[in-house]
DNA sequence: TAGGATTTGTGCGTATGTATT
DNA sequence: TAATACATACGCACAAATCCT
C-alpha cells in the first residue's frame, strides 16, 4: 500500500546500476591518481572490494580500456595507461575544436538553481585560493566540466566531450606534482581557473552561449600550451635536442 | 631480415584478431541490415558460428551496445536497434560539425596508389550507375568512408567520426526500402554520391584538404535533409498532423 | 634455460529476469 | 494468475600467457 507499483528494482536494472558505480568509481580513482599510470589493478582484489564476482568487474574494466584509460595485458594484469603531453596533443587539438560546438549545437539556457551551482563552485574556488590543494582543484574542475555539459541538449556531443576529457585531465596532476616549483603552479592554475570560471558565469548571464564555447576553446587550449612548456623546459634545451 | 623482431604473434594478438573478426563481422551485418533492426541475436548461436564460447562473444556484443547498435535485456535476448531519422538529428548535426575537422587537423596528402583506390571506387560507382544495387550502394559509402579517414593523422577524430557514422549509415538502407519510388530514390542517390566522389578527388588533387571537409560537410547535411523529407512528406501533411 | 607463481582469457553451469500460454 | 520456456547475467574452475627466480 505504501506501495512502488510493479516494483521496477528487481532486475536489469541493479546490473546497470552496479556496473555505472563500478566504472564511476574506477574512473574517478585514475583520473584522481589514486591510481597512478603503470598501477596494476586486480580484477579479483576489485572484485572482492565490490562484492561481487570477477565478471562484472571484467565488463568495466573492458570498457575503461576502450577509452584508454587501462591497457589489459594476458598474463600480466590490468594496468592504469600512462600519458605523455606530446601523445596527447591530438586529443587537445580536437578537444578545442570541438568546445566550440556546446552552446552551438541545442543549447540550453540553465534555470536559476543551476546558476546557484556555479555560483557554488565559484565559492569553492576563492576558498581554494586561500588553501590550495591539487586534488580539490582537479574535483573542482571535473564538476565543472559536468556542469557545462548542461548547456548542451546535443547527447552525442555530451558522450564525446565526456570521452575526451577524461582521456585529458589526469595529465595536470600527473604533471604539477613532478613539477619543482609546485605551489606556484597549483596557485596560478586555480588563479586561471577561476578567472574562465567567472568569465563563463558572466557569459551564460548575458544569455550568449555560443560565447562560452569560444571560452572554453580559448582556455583548453591555453591549458594545454601551459602543460608542453612545462614538460618540454624553454630554457637550457640547446644541448638537449641531439635526438 | 625477413625478420619479425621478437615474434611477437602469440597470445593476446590472437584474443583481439579474434574480438576485431567478431566485431566488424557483426557491425557489418548490423549496418547492411543482415541484421535489421528488431532482430534478436543469441550469444549461443554467435558463439556456434565464430567457433568459440559466448564469452568472447558477450564482450563483442557489451561493446556494440555501448555504441547504440544494440541493447541487450536481461531475459529478453540482444535485440537490433531500431532507428529513426528524427533520434538521429543530433547525431548529424554533430557530424555535420565534426567534417569540416577532416583536412584541418593533421591533414595527410594521400599518395599516389591511395588516388588510385579512389579512382576505383569511381569506377565501381559508374558501374553502379548502370546496374544499381542499394547494398552495393552502401558498401562503397563505407569504403568510401574510410578512405576520407586517411586524410586526416588524428587518431582520436577518427575513432569519433568511425563512432558517429556507424550510428547513422543505416537509416539510409532503412528509410530507402521502405520508400515507394525505391528505384527512383537509389539512381539519384548514387548520382549525388558520384557527384560527391568527383568534387572530392578534385579538391584532394587541388591539394587543398580544407575544400574536402567543406564538401564532406555540405553532403551530409544534404543527405540528413533528403533523409528527413522522405520521412515526412511534404504533401498531403493537412490531415495527418493530428497528434 | 627451465620451472613455478601469478594474472588475465575462456568455457560452462547456474541464477535471475521476462514473456507467453 | 500461475507455470513454463528461454535468454541474458553471474560465478567459478580451468587454460594460456607472462615474469621472475
Amino acid at each position: 500500500m505504501v506501495a512502488e507499483m510493479k516494483m521496477n528494482v528487481p532486475g536489469p536494472r541493479i546490473s546497470r546500476a552496479r556496473f555505472s558505480h563500478i566504472y564511476l568509481t574506477l574512473r574517478s580513482r585514475i583520473c584522481l591518481l589514486d591510481y597512478p599510470p603503470g598501477q596494476r589493478l586486480r580484477e579479483e582484489d576489485l572484485a572482492a572490494e565490490f562484492h561481487t564476482s570477477r565478471t562484472p568487474v571484467r565488463r568495466v574494466l573492458a570498457r575503461l580500456e576502450d577509452e584508454g584509460l587501462l591497457r589489459s595485458v594476458h598474463g600480466v594484469g590490468t594496468i592504469v595507461t600512462d600519458i605523455h603531453i606530446d601523445e596527447l596533443q591530438q586529443v587537445y587539438q580536437l578537444r578545442v575544436e570541438i568546445a566550440e560546438l556546446i552552446g552551438k549545437l541545442h543549447p540550453v539556457h540553465p534555470g536559476r538553481e543551476e546558476m546557484d551551482v556555479y555560483k557554488k563552485l565559484l565559492s569553492r574556488c576563492e576558498a581554494l585560493m586561500e588553501k590550495p590543494d591539487a586534488r580539490e582543484f582537479a574535483r573542482l574542475n571535473m564538476e565543472f566540466f559536468h556542469l557545462l555539459m548542461r548547456l548542451t541538449g546535443n547527447e552525442p556531443l555530451k558522450a564525446i566531450s565526456e570521452r575526451l576529457y577524461y582521456q585529458t585531465n589526469r595529465i595536470w596532476l600527473k604533471t604539477a606534482s613532478e613539477l619543482a616549483q609546485y605551489d606556484d603552479v597549483l596557485l596560478n592554475e586555480i588563479s586561471v581557473f577561476q578567472r574562465e570560471m567567472t568569465d563563463i558565469v558572466a557569459a551564460i548571464e548575458c544569455g550568449d552561449l555560443h560565447v562560452v564555447g569560444h571560452i572554453r576553446r580559448a582556455h583548453i587550449a591555453m591549458s594545454f600550451a601551459r602543460l608542453y612548456a612545462a614538460a618540454h623546459p624553454p630554457e637550457e634545451a640547446a644541448g638537449k635536442d641531439i635526438v
